[in-house]
RNA sequence: GGGCUGGUAGCUCAAUGGUAGAGCAGCAUCCUUUUAAGUUGUUGGUUCUGGGUUCGAAUCCCAGCCAGCCCA
């Protein structure tokens, strides 16, 4: 059993003949007995007809494969190819010259009474399969012939191609791995429920191929973004979800507790304050691709958890973040994407990532928009009555900046579609940033901005310890307890002047990907528990 | 939290107060190069849940659950 367990366990390697379990496998279940006992009410008592339930009918099937003495579950196959390598592994014009082993999930069955045309779906795709019962014999045919949709095989045989041009494995063996006691959704219109699509992601990767797509093409954008700092000599680290005091962020957090310790923490908010104290021990340049929780509302564009990628290098500014961004993202649009256009899915426009990016002062765009050139210098009456002027309707009870900046939020931001820095921001927007050397109303930060969403904020990053200190004190009225202070302890043994950003990883995904939500993004987006499966 | 929309067969959808249907899937049948394969026949329903109105409710009303969209 233990030796079993260990090489069910192993993945699937490529470039491996077909183990031993594959051919005594595939021989046992061609001895299965090939016919189906499932009546639909003939002869048989007409009260055990289960012919109308798919499950049963599949239970069945399975019951009747074990009692001739084949158990899918303790199979096993070696695939030496995946899907879409075999079909470029095809050598045009030479039929079943190329001999392969693939595995997946029965997705389409053609059945032609003596010989079927089947695909399997794998991690890169489908391929087909033909299966002739006077190739792989009359008992294993039969057997197949009681496959289902949505079981899974792993096949050996070779490549051909059929007279429409398909690239397919004559198969010559077979083996079935695992039998689907329940059954796939349908194969045209694929899942569209969005509920089940979230709840049950596995079948909505196997049915809809887009989804499947964009959700890899996530894998590959964070896979190209730690290539990419990588390259640049970023280090990437893990730093604790589980923090007393939590910062770098104006979040509510959600609460746990340690039983041991017997203390409550709070899930992190962000992983600044953590890599900068790296920058404080000598890690110059530090990145961290990390799960982020902030207790608050689901939407389209946030999800209680997301994924933030954080970024800190010693000796550079914001100015030197702008450079790492463009090239970052310019680089991934070409690598990953193929181009360095992309399709904005709620404006359909073409964002342009290959030329240069516009950057603009915050105040500028303030008072464009407003169409008041002396925005900054009116009083907070005026402010009120300037922004429901605009159609954005203010508290007041909110500070002068707040007003201003829900202008930003809701008129500005949403129209920056080409990508933007968005520079100088005011100086109460961040407790975290150098003030900018000749304007101390404003800080030396960025916001980028691309299809109407923050992409990526960053800044010269604050090091004087008692300049932060009192950015934090401000900040925090009378809570002074949620101040960290042993982060500012490490401010005072020294940290080197760096830049710092933060990518929210799902929003440029959303872009990236054309997705229309976050959830669209994320492999399983938070929903309210349901009470079945 | 508020508003709107939706929840019907395993899946995708019909049925606008009067016998709950179709396609795919399933079951059975024919078919050895199919492409949403085709052929013939056929099974399958707590219409989200609980109340109410009515001779009669998938349909109308009320409450709840879940989801999506918009707003906060």
């Amino acid at each position: 059993m233990a030796t079993r367990k260990a090489r069910a366990s192993s993945l699937p390697t490529m470039h491996l003949k077909a183990t031993r379990s594959m051919e005594t496998a595939a021989n046992s279940i061609c001895a299965a007995p090939p016919r189906m006992a499932i009546s639909s009410g003939s002869m048989s008592d007409i009260h055990s007809d289960i012919s109308h339930d798919q499950h049963a009918v599949r239970r069945q099937k399975l019951a009747e494969l074990r009692a001739a003495g084949f158990d899918p579950f303790r199979a096993n196959v070696a695939p030496t190819h995946f899907s879409g390598e075999a079909l470029k592994a095809y050598v045009d014009g030479q039929d079943n010259t190329v001999p392969v082993t693939v595995a997946g999930r029965l997705v389409v069955m053609r059945d032609m009474g003596k010989s079927q045309f089947v695909k399997i779906l794998d991690q890169q795709g489908q391929i087909q399969l033909y299966v002739k019962k006077d190739v792989v014999g009359d008992a294993a045919y039969a057997v197949f012939k009681t496959l289902d949709l949505g079981d899974i095989i792993g096949a050996k045989g070779t490549l051909f191609k059929t007279k429409t041009g398909e690239v397919t494995v004559r198969v010559e063996g077979y083996t079935l791995v695992a039998k689907a006691l329940r059954p796939l959704p349908e194969k045209w219109h694929g899942l569209s429920d969005p509920e089940q699509v979230y709840r049950q992601r596995y079948l909505d990767l196997i049915v809809n191929a887009e989804s499947r797509s964009r959700l890899m093409l996530r894998s590959r954008i964070v896979s190209h973004i730690r290539r990419f700092l990588e390259d640049q000599k970023f280090i990437e680290v893990e730093t604790p979800v589980l923090e007393s005091v939590e910062g770098g962020a104006a979040a509510r957090p959600f609460v746990t507790h340690h039983n041991a310790l017997g203390v409550d923490f709070h899930l992190r908010i962000a992983t600044e304050l953590r890599l900068k104290r790296l920058l404080v021990g000598g890690y110059d340049r530090v990145f961290e691709i990390g799960r982020i929780f902030r207790n608050e509302g689901v939407s389209r564009k946030h999800n209680p958890e997301f994924t933030m990628l954080e970024v800190y290098q010693a000796y550079s500014d914001y100015r030197g973040m702008m450079t790492l961004i463009k090239d970052l993202l310019t680089t991934l649009c070409l690598d990953v994407l193929g181009t360095s256009e992309i399709k904005h899915a709620a404006s359909g426009q073409m964002i342009n990532f290959g030329g240069p990016w516009r950057e603009v002062k915050y105040k500028d765009l303030i008072r464009t928009e407003t169409g008041d050139p002396q925005w900054f210098e009116r009083s907070k009456a005026e402010k009120l009555a300037g922004a429901e002027k605009i159609g954005v309707p203010a508290n007041p009870g909110w500070a002068e900046f707040e007003i201003t900046n829900e202008i930003f939020s809701k008129k500005i931001e949403p129209s920056l579609i080409q990508p933007t820095f968005v520079t100088h921001l005011p100086k109460e927007l961040c407790p975290l940033a150098k003030l900018t050397p000749d304007d101390p109303t404003t800080l030396d930060v960025f916001e980028l901005c691309i299809g109407g969403m923050e992409i990526a904020p960053a800044y010269s990053e604050q090091n004087d310890p008692d300049v932060q200190r009192a950015m934090f004190e401000a900040q925090a009225g009378e809570e002074k307890q949620n101040i960290d202070q042993d982060f500012l302890l490490a401010l005072e043994h020294g940290m080197p002047p760096a830049g710092g950003m933060g990518v929210g990883i799902d929003r440029l995904c959303i872009l990236l990907t054309g997705a229309e939500s976050i959830r669209d993004v994320i492999l399983f987006p938070q929903l309210r528990p349901a009470d079945k499966p």
